[in-house]
DNA sequence: GCTCGATTCAAACGCTTGTTTGAAACCTTG
DNA sequence: CAAGGTTTCAAACAAGCGTTTGAATCGAGC
Protein backbone atom coordinates (compact mmCIF):
# COMPACT_ATOMS: atom_id res chain seq x y z
CA UNK A 1 0.00 0.00 0.00
CA UNK A 2 2.47 2.52 0.51
CA UNK A 3 3.89 1.61 -2.73
CA UNK A 4 1.45 2.99 -4.79
CA UNK A 5 0.63 6.12 -6.26
CA UNK A 6 -1.44 7.06 -3.60
CA UNK A 7 0.35 10.31 -2.65
CA UNK A 8 1.08 13.68 -4.78
CA UNK A 9 4.12 12.95 -6.22
CA UNK A 10 6.54 15.67 -7.10
CA UNK A 11 8.15 16.80 -9.93
CA UNK A 12 11.79 16.29 -8.59
CA UNK A 13 13.53 12.64 -9.45
CA UNK A 14 13.70 9.98 -6.84
CA UNK A 15 16.83 11.89 -5.43
CA UNK A 16 18.88 15.42 -5.74
CA UNK A 17 20.93 15.06 -8.73
CA UNK A 18 24.01 16.92 -9.50
CA UNK A 19 22.91 18.80 -13.17
CA UNK A 20 26.18 21.26 -13.03
CA UNK A 21 27.49 23.48 -11.02
CA UNK A 22 24.32 23.87 -8.57
CA UNK A 23 25.44 22.46 -4.86
CA UNK A 24 23.88 18.47 -4.84
CA UNK A 25 22.09 19.31 -1.58
CA UNK A 26 20.73 22.85 -1.37
CA UNK A 27 20.80 23.84 2.62
CA UNK A 28 17.21 25.57 1.77
CA UNK A 29 15.87 22.64 -0.37
CA UNK A 30 12.82 21.39 1.79
CA UNK A 31 13.92 17.94 0.87
CA UNK A 32 17.20 17.79 2.02
CA UNK A 33 16.02 19.62 5.17
CA UNK A 34 14.11 16.93 5.93
CA UNK A 35 16.38 14.47 5.56
CA UNK A 36 19.11 16.15 8.04
CA UNK A 37 16.67 17.01 10.55
CA UNK A 38 15.19 13.17 9.99
CA UNK A 39 18.84 11.66 9.84
CA UNK A 40 19.75 13.50 13.09
CA UNK A 41 16.11 12.60 15.15
CA UNK A 42 16.44 9.35 13.74
CA UNK A 43 19.57 8.63 15.55
CA UNK A 44 19.18 9.89 18.38
CA UNK A 45 16.03 8.23 19.05
CA UNK A 46 15.83 5.56 16.76
CA UNK A 47 13.28 5.32 14.06
CA UNK A 48 9.55 4.20 16.27
CA UNK A 49 9.83 6.79 18.64
CA UNK A 50 10.97 9.59 16.17
CA UNK A 51 7.68 11.77 14.91
CA UNK A 52 6.91 13.65 12.37
CA UNK A 53 5.93 16.15 13.71
CA UNK A 54 9.33 16.24 15.73
CA UNK A 55 10.90 15.89 12.32
CA UNK A 56 9.01 18.97 10.57
CA UNK A 57 9.51 21.24 13.41
CA UNK A 58 13.03 20.93 13.68
CA UNK A 59 13.72 21.27 9.75
CA UNK A 60 11.63 24.14 9.60
CA UNK A 61 9.27 22.95 7.12
CA UNK A 62 5.01 21.71 7.20
CA UNK A 63 4.31 18.75 8.65
CA UNK A 64 2.74 17.17 5.20
CA UNK A 65 6.00 18.09 3.60
CA UNK A 66 7.43 14.26 4.46
CA UNK A 67 4.37 12.48 2.94
CA UNK A 68 4.17 14.60 0.17
CA UNK A 69 8.17 14.50 -0.85
CA UNK A 70 8.79 10.84 0.15
CA UNK A 71 5.25 9.13 0.76
CA UNK A 72 5.63 7.70 4.04
CA UNK A 73 7.60 7.72 7.02
CA UNK A 74 9.28 4.26 6.30
CA UNK A 75 9.80 5.40 2.67
CA UNK A 76 12.04 8.29 4.13
CA UNK A 77 14.02 6.85 6.51
CA UNK A 78 15.01 4.60 3.44
CA UNK A 79 15.96 7.45 1.76
CA UNK A 80 17.93 8.56 5.22
CA UNK A 81 19.89 5.26 4.62
CA UNK A 82 20.39 5.53 1.13
CA UNK A 83 22.00 9.24 0.74
CA UNK A 84 24.94 8.16 1.99
CA UNK A 85 25.13 3.78 2.35
CA UNK A 86 24.99 3.45 -1.58
CA UNK A 87 27.83 5.75 -1.94
CA UNK A 88 29.61 4.20 0.84
CA UNK A 89 28.97 0.40 -0.09
CA UNK A 90 29.97 1.61 -3.63
CA UNK A 91 33.23 3.23 -2.44
CA UNK A 92 34.21 -0.20 -1.22
CA UNK A 93 33.54 -2.12 -4.34
CA UNK A 94 35.73 0.14 -6.25
CA UNK A 95 38.90 -0.39 -3.33
CA UNK A 96 38.06 -3.82 -3.70
CA UNK A 97 38.60 -3.99 -7.07
CA UNK A 98 41.37 -1.47 -6.95
CA UNK A 99 43.28 -3.69 -4.52
CA UNK A 100 42.56 -6.62 -6.74
CA UNK A 101 43.47 -5.53 -9.96
CA UNK A 102 47.58 -4.27 -8.50
CA UNK A 103 47.09 -7.77 -6.05
CA UNK A 104 46.85 -9.84 -9.53
CA UNK A 105 49.14 -7.60 -11.60
CA UNK A 106 52.19 -8.31 -9.31
CA UNK A 107 52.12 -12.02 -8.56
CA UNK A 108 49.27 -13.41 -10.98
CA UNK A 109 47.29 -15.12 -8.08
CA UNK A 110 45.19 -12.43 -6.98
CA UNK A 111 44.44 -13.31 -3.04
CA UNK A 112 44.46 -10.14 -0.90
CA UNK A 113 45.59 -9.86 2.36
CA UNK A 114 43.37 -9.44 5.19
CA UNK A 115 44.78 -6.10 6.01
CA UNK A 116 43.54 -5.29 2.49
CA UNK A 117 40.60 -6.47 2.71
CA UNK A 118 39.68 -4.97 5.87
CA UNK A 119 41.19 -1.60 4.76
CA UNK A 120 38.70 -1.83 1.77
CA UNK A 121 35.68 -2.36 4.11
CA UNK A 122 36.67 0.38 6.91
CA UNK A 123 38.64 3.06 4.54
CA UNK A 124 34.90 4.35 2.58
CA UNK A 125 33.57 4.25 6.62
CA UNK A 126 36.36 6.14 7.62
CA UNK A 127 35.51 8.69 4.91
CA UNK A 128 32.19 9.25 6.69
CA UNK A 129 33.52 9.64 10.18
CA UNK A 130 35.72 12.20 8.68
CA UNK A 131 33.25 14.17 7.17
CA UNK A 132 32.05 16.35 10.18
CA UNK A 133 30.98 19.42 7.89
CA UNK A 134 27.77 17.00 6.79
CA UNK A 135 26.65 14.73 9.78
CA UNK A 136 28.62 11.82 8.21
CA UNK A 137 29.56 10.50 11.67
CA UNK A 138 26.00 10.59 13.22
CA UNK A 139 24.65 8.45 10.62
CA UNK A 140 27.65 5.66 11.26
CA UNK A 141 25.63 5.61 14.52
CA UNK A 142 22.29 5.45 13.16
CA UNK A 143 23.52 3.10 10.18
CA UNK A 144 24.70 0.49 13.00
CA UNK A 145 21.54 1.35 15.25
CA UNK A 146 19.60 0.10 11.87
CA UNK A 147 21.44 -3.22 11.76
CA UNK A 148 19.73 -4.60 15.30
CA UNK A 149 16.07 -3.02 14.72
CA UNK A 150 13.74 -5.42 14.25
CA UNK A 151 11.55 -3.57 12.09
CA UNK A 152 11.18 -6.44 8.77
CA UNK A 153 10.93 -3.22 6.50
CA UNK A 154 14.53 -2.42 7.84
CA UNK A 155 15.94 -5.77 7.64
CA UNK A 156 14.88 -6.29 4.12
CA UNK A 157 16.21 -2.98 3.25
CA UNK A 158 19.72 -3.54 4.41
CA UNK A 159 19.75 -7.06 2.87
CA UNK A 160 19.45 -6.01 -0.33
CA UNK A 161 21.38 -2.85 0.32
CA UNK A 162 24.52 -5.16 1.07
CA UNK A 163 23.84 -7.94 -1.27
CA UNK A 164 26.36 -7.45 -3.70
CA UNK A 165 28.97 -6.02 -0.87
CA UNK A 166 28.90 -8.84 0.88
CA UNK A 167 29.33 -11.56 -1.84
CA UNK A 168 31.79 -9.70 -3.08
CA UNK A 169 33.57 -9.27 0.66
CA UNK A 170 32.72 -12.82 1.39
CA UNK A 171 34.79 -13.89 -1.62
CA UNK A 172 37.67 -12.12 -1.15
CA UNK A 173 38.06 -13.09 2.47
CA UNK A 174 37.97 -16.58 1.15
CA UNK A 175 40.55 -16.48 -1.22
CA UNK A 176 42.88 -14.39 1.56
CA UNK A 177 42.25 -17.50 4.48
CA UNK A 178 42.26 -20.95 1.76
CA UNK A 179 42.59 -23.07 4.25
CA UNK A 180 39.43 -22.08 6.41
CA UNK A 181 36.08 -23.91 5.46
CA UNK A 182 33.81 -21.52 2.92
CA UNK A 183 31.30 -21.91 6.29
CA UNK A 184 33.76 -20.56 8.66
CA UNK A 185 34.50 -17.67 6.67
CA UNK A 186 31.36 -16.73 6.23
CA UNK A 187 30.92 -16.79 10.41
CA UNK A 188 33.97 -14.63 10.08
CA UNK A 189 32.70 -12.28 8.20
CA UNK A 190 29.50 -12.17 10.35
CA UNK A 191 31.55 -11.33 13.41
CA UNK A 192 33.28 -8.02 11.02
CA UNK A 193 30.28 -6.63 10.37
CA UNK A 194 28.80 -7.00 13.47
CA UNK A 195 31.89 -5.73 15.61
CA UNK A 196 31.51 -3.04 13.35
CA UNK A 197 28.44 -2.10 13.75
CA UNK A 198 27.82 -2.41 17.06
CA UNK A 199 31.33 -0.26 17.85
CA UNK A 200 29.79 2.38 15.43
CA UNK A 201 26.46 2.00 16.87
CA UNK A 202 27.45 1.86 20.88
CA UNK A 203 30.27 4.21 22.08
CA UNK A 204 27.78 5.99 23.91
CA UNK A 205 26.33 2.92 25.86
CA UNK A 206 28.91 1.50 27.75
CA UNK A 207 31.08 5.01 27.42
CA UNK A 208 31.39 5.50 31.75
CA UNK A 209 31.81 2.34 31.97
CA UNK A 210 34.80 1.72 29.92
CA UNK A 211 36.24 5.19 31.58
CA UNK A 212 37.80 6.09 28.21
CA UNK A 213 39.53 9.33 27.85
CA UNK A 214 36.87 11.89 26.72
CA UNK A 215 38.79 12.98 23.98
CA UNK A 216 38.93 9.76 22.61
CA UNK A 217 34.81 8.74 22.95
CA UNK A 218 33.42 10.39 19.82
CA UNK A 219 36.67 10.06 17.73
CA UNK A 220 35.02 7.20 14.76
CA UNK A 221 38.79 7.81 13.33
CA UNK A 222 40.33 6.19 16.74
CA UNK A 223 37.98 3.65 16.85
CA UNK A 224 38.20 1.84 13.50
CA UNK A 225 41.96 2.14 13.90
CA UNK A 226 41.70 0.04 17.44
CA UNK A 227 38.81 -2.24 15.99
CA UNK A 228 40.61 -3.09 12.31
CA UNK A 229 43.85 -5.48 14.17
CA UNK A 230 41.76 -6.75 16.56
CA UNK A 231 39.55 -8.11 13.77
CA UNK A 232 42.59 -9.22 11.49
CA UNK A 233 43.63 -11.23 14.37
CA UNK A 234 40.32 -12.58 15.48
CA UNK A 235 40.13 -13.76 10.91
CA UNK A 236 43.65 -15.21 11.05
CA UNK A 237 43.14 -17.52 14.32
CA UNK A 238 43.62 -20.61 13.70
CA UNK A 239 40.42 -23.24 13.06
CA UNK A 240 38.89 -24.76 16.24
CA UNK A 241 39.07 -28.23 16.31
CA UNK A 242 36.26 -30.03 17.86
CA UNK A 243 38.36 -31.94 19.99
CA UNK A 244 39.58 -28.66 21.66
CA UNK A 245 36.24 -27.43 22.76
CA UNK A 246 36.16 -28.39 25.86
CA UNK A 247 38.90 -25.98 26.55
CA UNK A 248 36.59 -23.37 25.63
CA UNK A 249 33.13 -24.88 27.05
CA UNK A 250 33.54 -27.64 29.61
CA UNK A 251 30.86 -30.24 29.68
CA UNK A 252 28.94 -28.42 32.67
CA UNK B 1 6.88 9.99 38.29
CA UNK B 2 7.01 6.48 36.95
CA UNK B 3 8.77 5.52 40.12
CA UNK B 4 5.79 7.14 42.48
CA UNK B 5 3.25 5.32 44.26
CA UNK B 6 0.64 6.22 42.23
CA UNK B 7 -0.71 3.10 41.09
CA UNK B 8 -1.54 0.18 43.18
CA UNK B 9 0.64 -2.13 44.26
CA UNK B 10 0.12 -5.71 44.35
CA UNK B 11 0.61 -8.26 47.63
CA UNK B 12 3.42 -10.35 46.19
CA UNK B 13 7.13 -9.47 46.05
CA UNK B 14 8.86 -7.71 43.85
CA UNK B 15 10.03 -10.64 41.89
CA UNK B 16 8.87 -14.41 42.33
CA UNK B 17 10.77 -15.65 44.70
CA UNK B 18 11.47 -19.51 45.15
CA UNK B 19 10.13 -20.74 48.61
CA UNK B 20 10.20 -24.26 48.94
CA UNK B 21 8.96 -26.70 46.68
CA UNK B 22 6.71 -24.80 44.31
CA UNK B 23 7.57 -23.87 40.70
CA UNK B 24 9.89 -20.48 40.91
CA UNK B 25 7.43 -19.40 37.93
CA UNK B 26 4.20 -20.63 37.90
CA UNK B 27 2.84 -20.49 34.27
CA UNK B 28 -0.33 -19.80 35.32
CA UNK B 29 0.82 -16.71 37.34
CA UNK B 30 -0.15 -13.73 35.65
CA UNK B 31 2.85 -11.84 36.13
CA UNK B 32 4.82 -15.08 34.69
CA UNK B 33 2.36 -15.11 32.26
CA UNK B 34 3.11 -11.25 31.56
CA UNK B 35 6.43 -11.33 31.43
CA UNK B 36 6.75 -14.92 29.10
CA UNK B 37 4.55 -12.73 26.16
CA UNK B 38 6.67 -9.46 26.82
CA UNK B 39 9.93 -11.40 26.17
CA UNK B 40 8.62 -13.05 22.78
CA UNK B 41 6.98 -9.63 21.33
CA UNK B 42 9.72 -7.29 22.17
CA UNK B 43 12.48 -9.11 21.09
CA UNK B 44 10.04 -9.75 18.07
CA UNK B 45 9.34 -6.17 17.49
CA UNK B 46 11.53 -4.35 19.69
CA UNK B 47 10.40 -2.09 22.79
CA UNK B 48 8.46 0.97 21.13
CA UNK B 49 6.73 -1.12 18.61
CA UNK B 50 5.03 -3.58 21.14
CA UNK B 51 2.21 -2.40 22.38
CA UNK B 52 0.66 -3.60 26.10
CA UNK B 53 -2.74 -4.73 24.28
CA UNK B 54 -0.83 -6.96 21.95
CA UNK B 55 1.06 -8.63 25.55
CA UNK B 56 -1.49 -8.80 27.36
CA UNK B 57 -4.00 -10.66 24.60
CA UNK B 58 -0.99 -12.76 23.72
CA UNK B 59 -0.46 -13.69 27.71
CA UNK B 60 -4.48 -14.23 28.14
CA UNK B 61 -5.16 -11.06 30.48
CA UNK B 62 -6.74 -8.09 31.01
CA UNK B 63 -4.96 -5.14 29.54
CA UNK B 64 -4.73 -3.42 33.23
CA UNK B 65 -3.26 -6.34 34.58
CA UNK B 66 0.42 -4.59 33.34
CA UNK B 67 0.16 -1.27 35.10
CA UNK B 68 -1.44 -3.45 38.31
CA UNK B 69 1.94 -5.47 38.62
CA UNK B 70 4.72 -3.62 37.41
CA UNK B 71 3.33 -0.06 37.12
CA UNK B 72 4.24 0.88 33.21
CA UNK B 73 5.82 -0.17 30.47
CA UNK B 74 8.61 0.72 30.88
CA UNK B 75 9.42 -1.17 34.38
CA UNK B 76 7.75 -4.04 32.51
CA UNK B 77 10.75 -3.68 30.20
CA UNK B 78 12.90 -3.66 32.97
CA UNK B 79 11.64 -6.79 34.54
CA UNK B 80 11.78 -8.41 31.60
CA UNK B 81 15.61 -8.13 31.38
CA UNK B 82 16.15 -8.18 34.96
CA UNK B 83 14.43 -11.74 35.41
CA UNK B 84 17.11 -13.36 33.13
CA UNK B 85 20.14 -10.40 33.50
CA UNK B 86 20.46 -10.74 37.02
CA UNK B 87 21.79 -14.33 37.35
CA UNK B 88 23.59 -14.45 33.98
CA UNK B 89 26.18 -11.90 35.05
CA UNK B 90 26.10 -13.35 38.67
CA UNK B 91 27.02 -16.69 37.44
CA UNK B 92 29.92 -14.81 35.24
CA UNK B 93 31.12 -13.49 37.95
CA UNK B 94 31.14 -16.65 40.20
CA UNK B 95 32.86 -18.67 37.49
CA UNK B 96 35.79 -15.75 37.05
CA UNK B 97 36.01 -15.93 40.72
CA UNK B 98 36.39 -19.49 40.82
CA UNK B 99 38.95 -19.88 37.87
CA UNK B 100 40.96 -17.07 40.16
CA UNK B 101 41.27 -19.19 42.95
CA UNK B 102 42.22 -22.15 41.02
CA UNK B 103 44.34 -20.21 39.26
CA UNK B 104 46.37 -18.35 42.38
CA UNK B 105 46.65 -21.13 44.18
CA UNK B 106 48.35 -23.02 41.27
CA UNK B 107 50.97 -20.43 40.17
CA UNK B 108 50.54 -18.31 43.01
CA UNK B 109 50.35 -15.25 40.22
CA UNK B 110 46.49 -15.22 39.91
CA UNK B 111 46.58 -14.40 35.98
CA UNK B 112 43.85 -15.48 33.78
CA UNK B 113 44.30 -17.12 30.22
CA UNK B 114 42.17 -15.17 27.57
CA UNK B 115 40.62 -18.20 26.86
CA UNK B 116 39.32 -18.79 30.98
CA UNK B 117 38.12 -15.00 30.78
CA UNK B 118 36.29 -15.36 27.55
CA UNK B 119 34.99 -18.61 28.92
CA UNK B 120 33.41 -16.87 31.79
CA UNK B 121 31.98 -14.73 29.74
CA UNK B 122 29.82 -17.09 27.53
CA UNK B 123 29.38 -20.43 29.48
CA UNK B 124 26.27 -18.23 31.14
CA UNK B 125 25.31 -16.89 28.22
CA UNK B 126 25.77 -20.49 26.66
CA UNK B 127 23.84 -21.80 29.69
CA UNK B 128 20.83 -19.40 28.61
CA UNK B 129 21.41 -20.83 25.07
CA UNK B 130 21.13 -24.29 26.17
CA UNK B 131 17.68 -23.79 27.91
CA UNK B 132 15.39 -24.18 25.27
CA UNK B 133 12.44 -24.82 27.89
CA UNK B 134 11.93 -21.59 28.55
CA UNK B 135 12.45 -18.41 26.52
CA UNK B 136 16.27 -18.66 27.32
CA UNK B 137 17.27 -18.54 23.69
CA UNK B 138 15.11 -15.60 22.78
CA UNK B 139 16.39 -13.65 25.63
CA UNK B 140 19.91 -13.79 24.21
CA UNK B 141 18.09 -11.97 20.95
CA UNK B 142 15.95 -9.80 23.17
CA UNK B 143 19.38 -8.52 25.14
CA UNK B 144 21.39 -8.04 22.08
CA UNK B 145 18.73 -5.49 20.59
CA UNK B 146 18.15 -3.61 24.12
CA UNK B 147 22.45 -3.27 23.57
CA UNK B 148 21.26 -0.80 20.76
CA UNK B 149 18.40 0.46 21.88
CA UNK B 150 18.55 4.56 22.21
CA UNK B 151 15.80 4.92 24.77
CA UNK B 152 17.89 6.71 27.55
CA UNK B 153 16.02 4.33 30.46
CA UNK B 154 17.21 1.17 28.79
CA UNK B 155 20.96 2.15 28.27
CA UNK B 156 20.99 3.55 31.87
CA UNK B 157 19.34 0.33 33.20
CA UNK B 158 21.96 -1.70 31.06
CA UNK B 159 24.70 0.24 32.90
CA UNK B 160 23.82 -0.57 36.01
CA UNK B 161 23.53 -3.75 35.34
CA UNK B 162 26.69 -4.88 33.89
CA UNK B 163 28.76 -1.85 35.78
CA UNK B 164 30.35 -4.47 38.34
CA UNK B 165 30.67 -7.10 35.82
CA UNK B 166 32.42 -4.56 33.12
CA UNK B 167 34.85 -3.61 36.11
CA UNK B 168 35.79 -7.21 37.02
CA UNK B 169 36.76 -8.42 33.51
CA UNK B 170 38.60 -5.62 32.56
CA UNK B 171 40.45 -5.81 35.35
CA UNK B 172 41.18 -9.63 34.93
CA UNK B 173 42.18 -8.80 31.18
CA UNK B 174 44.60 -5.98 31.98
CA UNK B 175 46.09 -8.93 34.02
CA UNK B 176 45.98 -11.25 31.54
CA UNK B 177 47.33 -8.50 28.34
CA UNK B 178 49.80 -6.93 30.66
CA UNK B 179 51.95 -6.00 27.72
CA UNK B 180 48.49 -3.47 26.49
CA UNK B 181 47.84 -0.01 28.31
CA UNK B 182 44.81 -0.02 30.25
CA UNK B 183 43.36 2.21 27.62
CA UNK B 184 43.50 -0.67 24.71
CA UNK B 185 42.48 -3.31 27.04
CA UNK B 186 39.27 -1.56 27.54
CA UNK B 187 38.77 -1.14 24.05
CA UNK B 188 39.13 -4.38 23.16
CA UNK B 189 37.00 -5.24 26.06
CA UNK B 190 34.35 -3.25 24.21
CA UNK B 191 34.97 -4.89 20.95
CA UNK B 192 34.34 -8.49 22.47
CA UNK B 193 30.89 -7.06 23.99
CA UNK B 194 29.91 -5.88 20.86
CA UNK B 195 30.69 -8.72 18.94
CA UNK B 196 28.65 -10.91 21.12
CA UNK B 197 25.65 -8.62 21.46
CA UNK B 198 25.46 -8.25 17.68
CA UNK B 199 25.63 -12.15 16.99
CA UNK B 200 23.17 -12.87 19.34
CA UNK B 201 21.56 -10.16 18.07
CA UNK B 202 21.47 -10.15 14.50
CA UNK B 203 21.35 -14.10 13.90
CA UNK B 204 17.98 -13.13 11.65
CA UNK B 205 19.87 -10.24 9.97
CA UNK B 206 21.84 -11.24 7.54
CA UNK B 207 20.97 -15.33 7.01
CA UNK B 208 20.12 -14.82 3.69
CA UNK B 209 23.37 -12.76 2.94
CA UNK B 210 25.98 -15.37 5.02
CA UNK B 211 24.24 -18.34 2.53
CA UNK B 212 24.67 -20.88 6.22
CA UNK B 213 23.09 -24.01 6.53
CA UNK B 214 19.95 -24.10 8.00
CA UNK B 215 20.63 -26.29 10.48
CA UNK B 216 23.52 -23.87 11.68
CA UNK B 217 21.57 -20.84 11.63
CA UNK B 218 19.38 -20.59 15.05
CA UNK B 219 22.05 -23.08 17.23
CA UNK B 220 23.45 -20.28 19.17
CA UNK B 221 25.75 -23.13 20.71
CA UNK B 222 27.61 -23.42 17.46
CA UNK B 223 28.55 -19.85 17.35
CA UNK B 224 29.35 -19.24 20.31
CA UNK B 225 31.90 -21.46 19.67
CA UNK B 226 32.63 -20.01 16.38
CA UNK B 227 32.79 -16.49 18.23
CA UNK B 228 34.64 -17.73 20.77
CA UNK B 229 38.12 -17.95 19.32
CA UNK B 230 37.84 -15.53 17.12
CA UNK B 231 37.59 -13.35 19.63
CA UNK B 232 40.39 -14.15 22.09
CA UNK B 233 42.73 -13.92 18.71
CA UNK B 234 41.75 -10.63 18.35
CA UNK B 235 42.32 -9.82 21.83
CA UNK B 236 45.82 -11.18 21.72
CA UNK B 237 46.54 -8.90 18.61
CA UNK B 238 49.68 -7.51 18.94
CA UNK B 239 49.42 -3.12 20.03
CA UNK B 240 49.19 -1.42 16.72
CA UNK B 241 52.25 0.99 16.06
CA UNK B 242 51.02 4.52 14.98
CA UNK B 243 54.06 3.73 12.59
CA UNK B 244 52.07 1.27 11.10
CA UNK B 245 48.98 3.09 10.73
CA UNK B 246 49.53 3.41 7.03
CA UNK B 247 49.48 0.15 6.46
CA UNK B 248 45.45 0.01 7.27
CA UNK B 249 44.87 3.65 6.46
CA UNK B 250 47.06 5.32 3.66
CA UNK B 251 46.27 9.21 3.71
CA UNK B 252 43.55 9.53 1.09
C1' DG C 1 -21.12 -16.49 56.73
C1' DC C 2 -18.99 -12.41 56.56
C1' DT C 3 -15.33 -9.24 55.97
C1' DC C 4 -11.53 -7.26 53.90
C1' DG C 5 -7.63 -6.97 51.09
C1' DA C 6 -5.91 -8.72 46.63
C1' DT C 7 -6.85 -9.29 41.94
C1' DT C 8 -9.45 -8.97 37.60
C1' DC C 9 -12.36 -6.73 34.45
C1' DA C 10 -14.74 -3.61 30.92
C1' DA C 11 -14.78 0.92 29.83
C1' DA C 12 -13.20 5.16 29.24
C1' DC C 13 -9.66 9.06 29.40
C1' DG C 14 -6.54 12.23 27.25
C1' DC C 15 -3.14 12.28 24.04
C1' DT C 16 -0.13 11.26 20.09
C1' DT C 17 0.50 8.93 15.93
C1' DG C 18 0.87 8.75 10.46
C1' DT C 19 -1.79 10.21 6.85
C1' DT C 20 -5.18 12.85 3.99
C1' DT C 21 -7.54 16.83 2.37
C1' DG C 22 -8.65 21.03 -0.16
C1' DA C 23 -7.46 25.44 -0.51
C1' DA C 24 -3.80 28.99 -0.63
C1' DA C 25 0.73 30.50 -2.30
C1' DC C 26 4.40 30.20 -5.41
C1' DC C 27 6.82 30.11 -9.78
C1' DT C 28 7.70 29.01 -14.26
C1' DT C 29 5.97 29.04 -19.02
C1' DG C 30 3.29 30.86 -22.77
C1' DC D 1 -0.85 39.29 -17.45
C1' DA D 2 -3.03 34.74 -17.37
C1' DA D 3 -2.67 29.65 -17.09
C1' DG D 4 -1.14 25.56 -14.97
C1' DG D 5 1.54 22.71 -12.60
C1' DT D 6 4.32 22.53 -8.18
C1' DT D 7 4.79 23.18 -3.51
C1' DT D 8 3.20 24.73 1.05
C1' DC D 9 -0.12 25.22 4.56
C1' DA D 10 -3.66 24.74 8.44
C1' DA D 11 -6.85 21.59 9.70
C1' DA D 12 -8.87 17.51 10.31
C1' DC D 13 -9.09 12.31 10.19
C1' DA D 14 -9.30 7.65 12.12
C1' DA D 15 -6.67 4.73 14.81
C1' DG D 16 -3.77 3.36 18.35
C1' DC D 17 -1.24 4.40 22.45
C1' DG D 18 -0.26 4.02 27.87
C1' DT D 19 -2.71 4.77 31.79
C1' DT D 20 -6.67 5.33 35.11
C1' DT D 21 -10.98 4.30 37.14
C1' DG D 22 -14.59 2.11 39.83
C1' DA D 23 -17.06 -1.73 40.16
C1' DA D 24 -17.10 -6.90 40.11
C1' DT D 25 -14.88 -11.13 41.57
C1' DC D 26 -12.04 -13.96 44.21
C1' DG D 27 -10.14 -16.27 48.54
C1' DA D 28 -8.23 -16.67 52.95
C1' DG D 29 -9.08 -15.58 58.21
C1' DC D 30 -11.98 -14.59 62.08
Amino acid sequence: MSNSASHRVPRGADFPVDKGGEKLADAGDTKSRILDAAEELFMEHGFEATSLRLITTAAGVNLAAVNYHFGSKEELFQAVLTRRLDPMNQDRLNLLTAYEAVSSGKNGKGALTCEQIISAMFIPALKLARDHEQGGKNFLRLLGRAYADPAPFIREFLSNQYAEMIARFRAAFARALPHLPREEVSWRLHFVMGALSYTLAGTDALKMIAQFHPEEVDNDELLLKRLAPFLAAGLRAPLQQASDAHQWFPET
